[in-house]
RNA sequence: GGGCGGGUAGCUCAGGUGGCUAGAGCGACAGCCUUACAAGCUGUAGGUCACAGGUUCAAGUCCUGUCCCGCCUACCA
């Protein structure tokens, strides 16, 4: 067929089929529609962002979800958009402007912004078009990006009314500071990470006394903040100092000492430096204690006028070792001991983060994450797996104000603006006309919303809020919402509180969080890693297709997925695999027009092989429905390979040589509509080969122009299962093995293919052997060469034959010539050994009175007749290696 | 320190509520260009299901403990 290539070439079907769907609409979403309503919102990538392998599973498993509801006949919604990612987005271009000899500050806020908007728009189709490249049938008519204008006001609106609930404030606290970035950051966007530090041991000695308190640090230089020394209340040791007054060496300072039960008597020695504004810890006993808080940081970690002179203006490691030889050069220095911590870094640039005091705002998200668990709990949002569920759990319950500001000049900039006569603060949606003062004089918040505060209002902001949006009625709450579990408290969670907050409803029914993809080693596929597979590249290789089942089948409920390179070429062979059933069939076909519509094909139910493979389509319909609504995407793949490729390809379509041979179509019609409902089934795992194949399959091959004002498989009625035949199942099951073993013999043996042999099958049961008769010899030549098929109830064994067992049946193939005797009694006696092992162990089991009492009915007949079986097996067995043993004993004669 | 996930064939993984002879892909070996497909076909080999107990008529599957691996989380300076 000239216009179907021997080998499957992906490059020349994709790009146009998508132009197809995207000419005719197929993914636009009704704002209002009579069916019943499906909608997914697009984790939104960054807008200056490339495709990753991450994006690829995670927006195929949403395509598969999206195509496989439209249909089923849903008004399906795949809400696209793209996020400007704050903090991430500024650091590439901060470089950008290293590389032009330049800087953000340089170049100042308005000019930086400028930039921003520009690589914006020079880049933003690019991630739009990866996402096409691999299929995604989104809505890009409603495409979204978190700084549109409606986007904003969304921000806004909700900063507002968050503000006036109170839930959003500014206060003077310790937080996260980052001097790369020269911004604070929230708990989350801080990595612990284990480093082999040291332990400074250092002498303060203690004013009017002879005693000398030593204390223990990692970080020694935060000394010059020190405001007190703690020790446990408890602690005999340093009962008597508690009261008294340390002097801070380096610093020329008398600090308290104060008791706080904080201090853990048994770790270092007892003793703690306190440092309120650069430690967590220590911020709080100070505020116990009403300690000083003393700031030695500048913002952008260099030391301050707060230190003693000769510090100020040293980067934070400069100042740790002039502090360390300063100490050891007074003598206050005990020892330096090695020491591994935890140590926190930014997520985003590295950078060692700077515990800091600052004036920030932040959201108390406590309320509205109680909410998010009350709503949890009554089964308004599910996690699946499950398990995700104790995680959301113990993160809502622990959760702490969220820093929302962030120091940075991307992102939306916080909606409040300051009187500059009299400071009253006003949150609005725009400049205040007039401040209460009667002064009309205002400065904007410098600081912009933390990214995730856009993009935790994305479910509803996408659709308009907060206008009240024929969208927002329609899709919101959405379905489900598919994520990675890295950004389950990140983004997720946020959502979650965000949406109860503003819109008083969750904002999606199930949460499903797939794994991360994860390489060969089991590390996570990342860029910065060096180990990540590039989807262009593997969709230039093996195609879209084939790359999106290598992610579905990969997509098993662990953490992490692997995805290695054989994967995606399997999904290549399988890609390749349909395309040539279809070019069977096609070739055929024209030789044997179909009479009467695809939908309509006769099903003829006196022919074995056809209501065998419509049995199995029709599981194969069940099994992979039921695996898309449990989100079981692997089962789903697999049981649609299994289904082509080892029941239609392997034999159905034998079955199908020999009908055409026998001039008797029908098999091949029912062949071609099998191949439609499939393409139909896998459409929402292969979209590209299924609508070619679909397309050809219903309009005869007119793959151009022709077809563009035609249907799609993408709206294409999801298949109805027509119930299953387990009669035809089994019969065929026994012609299976009968074919099976006669393949196996001649394989065993070494019997050359050209050879035609005679088959001779012995079965006392007379059901059986007229089924054979019916069907085997019609069958067989499409699978073995065969001279002659001889079917009897008594059979004496030819001379020098192979001999197969499958439980009272027998087979004998007659091979005079070719025979290796020894070999085939080592091939009998090695059946014979299997068949003593497996009734055994079937009559140890039935041998138990206890399992015959206890056990169901059903699974104990069931090893009854498998023990009687296995019992027939073994002693035809026996007896053929007994004549074959007496006759090589002849020979040697 | 807590919590979660995993340990099944050489490799990567399937094996919802315990019950056929533990499966697939890749790889290995042997034989095939059989008129859809060599990105293919046929056959074969390969597993004491981490280990030790327990519950049960029956355990890869449930319970307890142990050992590894990974991750999340936690204020030990």
């Amino acid at each position: 067929m000239e216009n179907l290539p021997k080998t499957y070439t992906p490059q020349e079907i994709e790009g146009k089929w998508y132009q197809f769907w995207q000419k005719n609409n197929y993914f636009h979403a009704e704002a209002i529609s009579e069916k019943p309503s499906y909608a997914i919102v697009i984790p939104p990538p960054n807008i200056t962002g490339s495709l990753h392998v991450g994006h690829a599973l995670d927006n195929t498993l949403q395509d598969c979800l999206i195509r496989w509801r439209r249909m089923q006949g849903y008004n399906t919604l795949w809400m696209p958009g793209t996020d400007h990612a704050g903090i991430v987005t500024e650091l590439i271009m901060e470089r950008k402007l290293a590389e032009e000899g330049t800087s953000r500050t340089a170049i100042g806020r308005e000019k930086f912004i400028e930039r921003m908007w520009q690589w914006k728009a020079e880049s933003a189709g690019y991630i739009v078009s990866q996402l096409q490249q691999i299929g995604c049938s989104c809505d890009w008519e409603r495409e979204r990006f978190t700084l549109d204008e409606g986007l904003s006001e969304a921000v806004r609106t909700a900063f507002v009314k968050f503000y006036e609930q109170g839930l959003i404030y500014r206060d003077t606290y310790m937080a996260n500071w980052c001097p790369e970035c020269n911004t604070v950051i929230s708990n989350l966007e801080v990595e612990p990470i284990e480093i082999d530090g040291n332990f400074y041991h250092i002498r303060y000695p203690v004013k009017d006394s002879e005693v000398v308190l030593e204390i223990a640090t990692t970080r020694p230089e935060t000394m010059l903040g020190d405001t007190a020394v703690a020790v446990h209340p408890d602690d005999e040791r340093y009962q008597h100092l508690i009261g008294k007054k340390a002097h801070l060496p380096l610093c020329d300072r008398e600090i308290p000492i104060i008791a706080d039960a904080y201090v853990d008597r048994e770790f270092g020695t007892g003793a703690l430096k306190v440092t309120p504004a650069h430690d967590t810890n220590d911020y709080e006993i100070g505020l116990r204690h009403n300690l000083e808080q003393c700031i030695v940081f500048t913002r952008d970690g260099y030391i301050n006028e707060n230190a003693p002179e000769r510090y100020v203006g040293l980067p934070r490691s400069g100042c740790r070792q002039r502090v360390v030889e300063d100490l050891q050069n007074t003598d206050s220095l005990v020892k330096i001991v090695p020491h591994r911590h935890a140590v926190g870094h930014h997520d985003r640039c590295g950078a060692v983060v700077e515990p800091t005091i600052s004036l920030q705002w932040f959201m108390d998200v406590r309320p509205l994450a109680r909410r998010a668990i009350e709503a949890t709990q009554k089964g308004e949002v599910k996690f699946i797996p499950a398990r995700e569920t104790a995680r959301f759990y113990h993160w809502m319950e622990n959760i702490e104000p969220w820093p929302i500001a962030r120091q940075r000049w991307w992102g939306h900039r916080i909606p409040i603006w300051y009187c500059n006569a009299c400071d009253t603060i006003t949150a609005a949606m725009e400049t205040p006309q007039q401040c209460e003062c009667g002064a009309s004089d205002f400065r904007q918040e410098e600081d912009v919303l933390d990214t995730w505060f856009s993009s935790g209002l994305w479910p509803f902001s996408t659709m308009g809020w907060p206008a009240e949006t024929p969208e927002l009625t329609t899709f919101y709450p959405t379905s489900v919402l598919v994520s990675g579990w890295d950004i389950l408290f990140f983004w997720v969670a946020r959502m979650i509180m965000l949406g109860l907050g503003c819109m008083d409803e969750v904002p999606f029914r199930t949460v499903y969080l797939h794994g991360l993809v994860a390489d060969e080693k089991g590390q996570k596929m990342s860029k910065s890693k060096g180990n990540s597979i590039d989807p262009l590249e593997t969709i230039a290789t093996y195609g879209a297709d084939a790359f999106r089942f290598a992610l579905a089948n990969a997509s098993t409920p662990l953490p992490y997925v692997a995805l290695p390179e054989s994967q995606i070429e399997a999904g290549r062979r399988f890609a390749n695999k349909i395309w040539n059933a279809a070019r069977f069939i096609f070739m055929n076909l024209e030789k044997h027009p179909m009479p009467v519509e695809m939908d309509t094909v006769e099903i003829n139910r006196g022919t074995l092989e056809i209501e065998w493979i419509q049995s199995r389509l029709n599981y194969t319909i069940e099994t992979t429905t039921d695996a898309l609504e449990n989100f079981r995407f692997h089962e789903a793949a697999q049981t649609l390979y299994a289904f082509l490729w080892h029941e239609f390809c392997d034999w159905y379509l034998e079955f199908t040589k020999q009908r055409i041979a026998q001039e008797t179509p029908e098999a091949l019609w029912v062949a071609a509509n099998v191949l439609e409902q499939t393409m139909r089934l896998i459409h929402p795992i292969m979209p590209f080969l299924s609508e070619e194949i679909w397309q050809q399959l219903r309009y005869g091959g007119s793959s151009s122009e022709s077809a563009l004002d035609k249907n799609s498989v993408t709206v294409a009625p999801w298949p109805e299962p027509m119930g299953e035949n387990p009669t035809a199942e089994a019969t065929m099951a026994t012609l299976m093995e009968v074919i099976e073993s006669i393949r196996s013999i001649r394989g065993e043996l070494n019997v050359p293919l050209g050879a035609s042999v005679e088959i001779h099958i012995q079965s006392p049961d007379a059901e059986i052997r007229d089924r054979l008769e019916t069907y085997l010899a019609q069958y067989l030549p499409a699978f073995t060469r065969v001279a002659s098929v001889t079917i009897a109830e008594t059979l004496q064994k030819p001379p020098a034959s192979a001999e197969s067992v499958i439980g009272n049946l027998a087979i004998y193939i007659p091979l005079a010539n070719v025979i290796d005797l020894d070999a085939e009694r080592v091939r009998l006696s090695k059946r014979y050994q299997q068949a003593v092992k497996d009734v055994t162990a079937a009559q140890k089991t039935l041998d138990n009175p206890n399992f015959v009492q206890r056990a169901p009915e059903r699974v104990v007949s069931q090893k009854r007749a498998q023990l009687e079986r296995l019992l027939v097996e073994q002693e035809k067995l026996a007896r053929s290696l007994e004549i074959l043993t007496q006759s090589a004993e002849g020979n040697d004669d």
